[in-house]
DNA sequence: GGGTGTCTCAGGGTTGTCCCCGAGACCGCG
DNA sequence: CGCGGTCTCGGGGACAACCCTGAGACACCC
């Protein structure tokens, strides 16, 4: 499995400590050959482009939450200047948003920051060979979400334009907390109209009750 | 400055990538004579108690948010066993919460991950001979919470404390969207006793139903 | 014209939420 | 010892939430 040069890394997080660590775990390379070397690294949106850019790394490790925009925002700009590079998220986060944000971007894989030193210099090496890598607890998720794309990344989720625009409606005013009586009210329709609609968005997103309905809208950032 | 004698110190957090970066910028020393130490670390609590036990070391760094009781909870456990290290809390977040929980239980200092590697060396020796350390954004909150109270400190609203111990339990449920009869299982009551206690809460809190109280407690940081 | 989809509304039902009332057990305080 | 606070539990009721079935009106499309 080793191609005689080391993969070529580039570091991306705010955290001036962890990227130490990072550096310090990877390029230790667990005792054995060093099949990962950390060339560069950035705290900030806009050193990690010109990084990027400059050095060509094959692999961009890449924290998901940064000051002045994210790791999507970074993915997306190094694409735009033409980086052939694979992007692999870092991030302490296992929200659903933040690995959907990341990975519609284009990013390879998302790995959580409690992996070890190995398993995250594995990762790196199964990325940069054309793998999809999650951790374990992401995993499921992702595969729930992308199941029928193949392809490439479709701008909303499959479940929100499935809903029609009266239920979105029902939907934007139940997940604040509304009861039926006042969605009526603000929609001008009856209570039992209400009722229909919210019994379809329930069915629709597969949720049981207006509390994990709520989660799910927040999730998607539709409230 | 230099007490001969380097600063001993022992690592708490989660990640272990996390914690090879600390110890790769404090054993450097930036370049000069080695002032601090890292003599162990651990990622659990127990393991965290156990470690401080037996090395007994001159400061803790602790991270706030650890799996199975967190920061406050090691340095409570290892106080009552008797440790006399001063503890500095060194974590991701900046919430209210959390500095108030750990500085409650008895941490000398908090500072942010995003300091460098000289600031936390820094704030290391400055905790060890005294000070107390907080990252400037912390700086104003802090005092603010503590202004008035120059010895303990209950600086929670004058709602929240009005609410027993058992209203709490049941409110942190309730604001996760639980159903009467699963907070009844969770807390080995009956639907019966629940319903009085939340009718307690909302009474309390000033609110009328379940989703303004969960409106209530998310504003107040209680979930 | 017929099929499909959306929006509207209703009846009737089960379960959950919230309130009122009362009550026994425990514990700490004066 | 009595008193107050907390925790526990019950009955009974009003209303909200949610489900199922059915159905009329309108628009679009083949």
């Amino acid at each position: 499995m080793n191609d005689e040069a080391p993969i070529r890394v580039y570091l991306v997080d705010d955290h001036a400590l962890f990227r130490s660590g990072v550096r310090a775990e990877l390029d230790r390379g667990d005792g054995r050959t060093p099949v990962v070397e950390v060339i560069g690294e950035a705290g900030s949106v806009d050193e990690a482009v010109a990084g990027i850019g400059h050095l060509v790394p094959d692999v961009v490790l890449l924290d998901v939450h940064l000051p002045g925009g994210g790791g999507a925002e970074i993915l997306r700009r190094a694409r735009a200047a033409g980086t052939e590079s694979v992007f692999l998220a870092l991030s302490v986060s296992d929200a659903g948003e933040d690995v959907i944000s990341v990975i519609r971007a284009g990013a390879r894989g998302y790995v959580t920051k409690t992996i070890s030193g190995r398993d995250l210099a594995d990762a790196v090496r199964r990325v940069r060979v054309g793998d999809a890598v999650f951790s374990p607890r992401l995993a499921g998720f992702v595969l729930d979400a992308f199941s029928d794309r193949p392809g490439a990344a479709p701008p909303v989720d499959p479940e929100v334009d499935q809903l029609t625009k009266r239920e979105r409606d029902v939907l934007r005013l139940l997940a604040r907390g509304y009861a039926y009586k006042e969605i009526a009210g603000e929609l001008f329709i009856s209570v039992k109209t209400v009722e229909t609609h919210v019994s379809s968005v329930l069915r629709k997103t597969q949720t049981s009750n207006r509390h994990e309905l709520s989660r799910w809208a927040t999730d998607r950032r539709l409230v």
